[in-house]
DNA sequence: TCAAAAGTGTTCAAAATACACCCATGT
DNA sequence: ACATGGGTGTATTTTGAACACTTTTGA
């Protein structure tokens, strides 16, 4: 009984976070495997009446009263899908009174919300992750997660397709000023693969040889001792991405 | 009584719109003169009792429960400033719990608003604007409004001078981007103007000569057959932003 | 020996940078 | 005549774009 006492003592009230009806958050999990982009997405359990085929969203919830807009991202990420310790960082927030009004996301918020019909703004958040490097397991009113590609995803839950192009037109505004993507492939790559991610995510192709000579003008990408095995073509070699070395720029 | 009766059934009722109290818009608005950019703050009035030494804001508001934020924004700075039709654009939203609580901020929210306690989220908003063109008219709770350099903004309220910075920000890398400020110039401006604009944004200093090569590699600045009248050295040629051409690009 | 992807160099055009003097005007 | 800001040209370096063949490996 003793040791019950003390740890009644230790551990905090649980008191229910109170949640802010008219505030979420949306998150645009990105990854990248050698055939383009892929989103990560979410189907929604309904309650208990399940709706028929209900439209895949985002992953994303209302904040609660008392943490930040980043913790919230953080937070509902992780309770929905399983990912943690993730960088987010904010694109743009919508807010069109309308976005919740399609008859499916209506049907579903009325099976799950306390405030069904309150004004709901959403902050997208975006992120650039290795998806080997996470298990899913989704949770809360997520019946399952899945990694779509982004040239397939269809129509989904609320205004969730416009945060999408939002998040891309941002990835692509970023990669001109840093090199994203070393969180997204393997730690030792490439120069094909990083090629492949930079046509990915600005759409486009590159020239080979410029694009080489490119990369390996900058001090940052450094080339390893190392080559593929067991490929059935001359063998590439392998590069590393070094943190400290950009960072001095 | 007739025209009375008639004009009743053709204006529509007029209830007062619900506010939302989780949600407001901020309004980072710039001008620029030639010795730098300044930005458009408010004295707010509290209620009755006026605060002393009250810190200046950027002008911002709740938004309504049925408007969208990009209406809100508008809406909201033509209440507090008399400026109106300017295109603004979103910057970035801010949602610290604790961003309301500063003394001063806390005895303006207590003076005026139905909710005083209500977490509060934020939506920055940005524009550039000629301020020649516009006539203040504080109204509201905004007892006055005044432009102020942007290196000699002190202290503001809530978290504005946080805002101040994205917008700063934002403001650079849309320069890059979009030749910016034309909107800020007068319709025929010289060279040297358009200079110290680019300057003044960028905080940086650049080479006449290879600036006027660039600007005159664009093709949509124009030269027109006039020069400056009355100052007391070479008089400038004078130019002008063709904005057809430049949003053929 | 074949298929498949890796790796490599040169040329040309455009853009960025650095730099110093004469010009037109009002006072 | 002088003070003030306006206006101009050149040389050098850097960057971007276009382009085709040889090499190494496993099957």
């Amino acid at each position: 009984m003793l040791s019950f006492y003390i740890c009644l003592r230790k551990i905090p009230p649980m008191t229910e976070p109170r949640i802010n009806p008219n505030v979420s958050v949306d998150c645009v999990i990105f990854s990248f495997e050698d055939d383009g982009l892929e989103v990560l997405l979410i189907e929604r359990n309904a309650g208990q009446n399940r709706i028929e085929d209900d439209l895949l969203a985002l992953p994303g919830n209302l904040i609660y009263e008392d943490e930040t807009l980043d913790a919230a991202a953080n937070r509902v990420l992780r309770e929905l899908t399983g990912l943690k310790n993730i960088y987010l960082e904010q694109v743009y927030t919508f807010g069109d009174p309308a976005r919740i009004n399609k008859q499916k996301d209506q049907d579903w918020l009325h099976s799950i919300r306390a405030h069904p019909e309150a004004r709901v703004i959403t902050v997208a958040y975006t992120s650039l992750v290795k998806k080997s490097n996470f298990k899913i397991s989704p949770s809360s009113f997520a019946r399952q997660a899945m990694w779509v590609k982004v040239k397939e995803v269809p129509q989904l839950a609320f205004d969730h397709n416009a945060l999408l192009e939002k998040a891309l037109e941002y990835l692509k505004h970023k990669i001109y000023i840093e090199p994203l993507g070393y969180e997204l492939l393997p730690e030792r790559f490439t120069l094909a693969q990083l090629q492949k991610l930079y046509e990915a995510i600005l759409d486009d192709h590159f020239d080979k040889r410029n694009f080489r000579r490119k990369v390996l003008r900058t001090s940052f990408i450094i080339p390893l001792n190392e080559k593929q095995k067991g490929v059935a073509h001359k063998p590439a070699g392998l590069y590393r991405f070094d943190k400290s070395k950009f960072h001095k720029i």
